[in-house]
DNA sequence: CTGAATCCTTTAGGATACTG
DNA sequence: CAGTATCCTAAAGGATTCAG
């Protein structure tokens, strides 16, 4: 066995895995995306661009991008109050990899849709 | 907002979101890494080169696997039985971006850990 | 050896109400 | 407007037992 699966195997040392625990989750993708076209958004607009995620949810998504130094949150001191989101260099270096993902999940979307199909899925 | 987006706010049309949401488990990515390097291996095989996943979790996880045609299955019929598994050509095809997602993981994992911490999480 | 079936715990996520 | 706090449900995953 290489090198790398000897990594990948401890769930704690395996850098795929330490990441993906938190990007493969229902919305960090997608946010992602969507700041990387928007660059600025703020939480509400966020949150109207898609389409069905709960406030909370959001707002966790957002907290853990933003641990994670993906993504960068200013608040404006304002009454109202503002908050504007974007992507810092690490998310926007990220950017690249999610959209070749993206684009193989859009060349093979329907073969899979159809495997699934076949089996009962 | 661009087209790209009208696509990815809706989870049932959106091909990143329909992928993401079967590879992005505990395991999946494991596994195609794993066979990815093998080309082919026996289920206990693949519980043994993996540390900690459950027998009933690596059945899931092949099965949809196969579902989607990422993974094939070939049962010899002997006894005891013997179950090989492989990556399908289009389980091939997904190698690449999640090697690049793994090497930009592998890359930033220090920074994301410090960012992390200096977050308190 | 390769599972399937069952039960159980943990976690993710949603709904709702409230606040500066 | 941008959250927090609380409660609740659903889904993921693990442990165990059994079978061909």
């Amino acid at each position: 066995m290489g090198k790398i699966l000897e990594i990948y195997r401890s769930s704690e040392n395996c850098p795929i895995r330490t990441v993906l625990d938190r990007i493969g989750d229902k919305w960090s993708i997608l946010v992602i995306l969507i700041l990387g076209e928007e660059e600025t958004m703020r939480f509400n607009e966020l949150q109207k661009s898609m389409n069905d995620i709960s406030q909370k949810m959001l707002t966790v998504t957002l907290r853990k991008l933003e641990s994670d130094g993906l993504v960068h949150r200013r608040i404006f001191p304002e009454i109202p109050p503002r908050v504007e989101y974007n992507l810092t260099e690490r998310g926007i270096s990220l950017l690249p990899h999610i959209h070749s993902l993206s684009d193989w999940a859009t060349k093979n979307i329907d073969g899979i849709r159809r495997s699934r199909a076949k089996s009962g899925n």
